[in-house]
DNA sequence: TTGCTCCTCACGTCACGTGAGGTGGC
DNA sequence: TTGCTCCTCACGTCACGTGAGGTGGC
């Protein structure tokens, strides 16, 4: 513990709703498909987090089974990547298995990214004005 | 021959600027290391290309030998990718032999891939409004 | 002989999609 | 038995990057 941590801010993905199966008293639990329904997933892409250490949901035989801390920490993922952050970048930016909802944005990746996107828009913003004067020609 | 074509918008990519060893008379010629050089790509993108089936350059033994109808063809295959067209749509979108640098752009696809790329650009701009708002509260 | 440019495999990266073939419980 | 959901390979897609090992001509 030390007082003069550098900037660094904990990124709280809430995520009010509750459901699935309640398998255990009152902690929600998912099967893959329910999982992947509830976030408009496909089973293919949990697995595939799986196998990059993303996810590590516990087994029952050779199914899946996530807990509501799983799904907090697929919360967390599924927002990194709307913010642009590729998949392994993501992985160093989830947090520790105390607060899986949380993501670890430092203040200096979250400038690169912005300039990253900002790049990004340029560029699209390029084509579609040549788009636009195409289209208007014909 | 018929005289009702549906819209269709060549698109010439002029090039003025000449160079490459001159092999023959007065048509350049470049190696593949020349043609990289002069449009900022590397050796394995334009053999990439040619394996897609977009370049094919003659050979003299196994090198290949770039005349100046291909690197029209190549100006029009970076213009349709600055478009922000994929590598499978602009091989249907390059013109025939007799005029290599135009695209043949359609005035449907040019719609399709206005409202493409806006979809991209809100995303863009989403993520970009939620990382000022993170960095602004660092 | 060294240096330069070229060549052909062929595997890696990114974020998954898409079968192929099989299992388990209602 | 049929239907449903789950499972593990394993190859495909997109646009290349990155060696590995070799060739040809100055």
């Amino acid at each position: 513990m030390n007082g003069c941590n550098p900037p660094e801010f904990l990124f709280a993905a809430d995520d009010g709703a509750s459901g699935g199966s309640e398998r255990a008293n009152s902690d929600p639990v998912y099967t893959i498909g329910e999982l992947a329904d509830r976030f408009g997933l496909t089973l293919r892409t949990l697995r595939f987090y799986e196998r990059l250490g993303l996810l590590t949901p516990r087994r029952e035989g050779r199914r899946r089974i996530y807990a509501s801390k799983d799904a907090d920490r697929l919360a967390a993922i599924l927002r990194a990547k709307r913010l642009g952050f590729t998949l392994s970048e993501t992985r160093h930016m989830i947090a520790d298995e105390a607060s899986p909802e949380t993501l670890n944005l430092t203040r200096e990746k979250c400038l690169e990214q912005i300039a990253r996107l900002e790049r990004q828009l340029a560029e699209i913003e390029e084509a579609l004005a040549e788009l636009r004067r195409i289209s208007a020609s014909f």
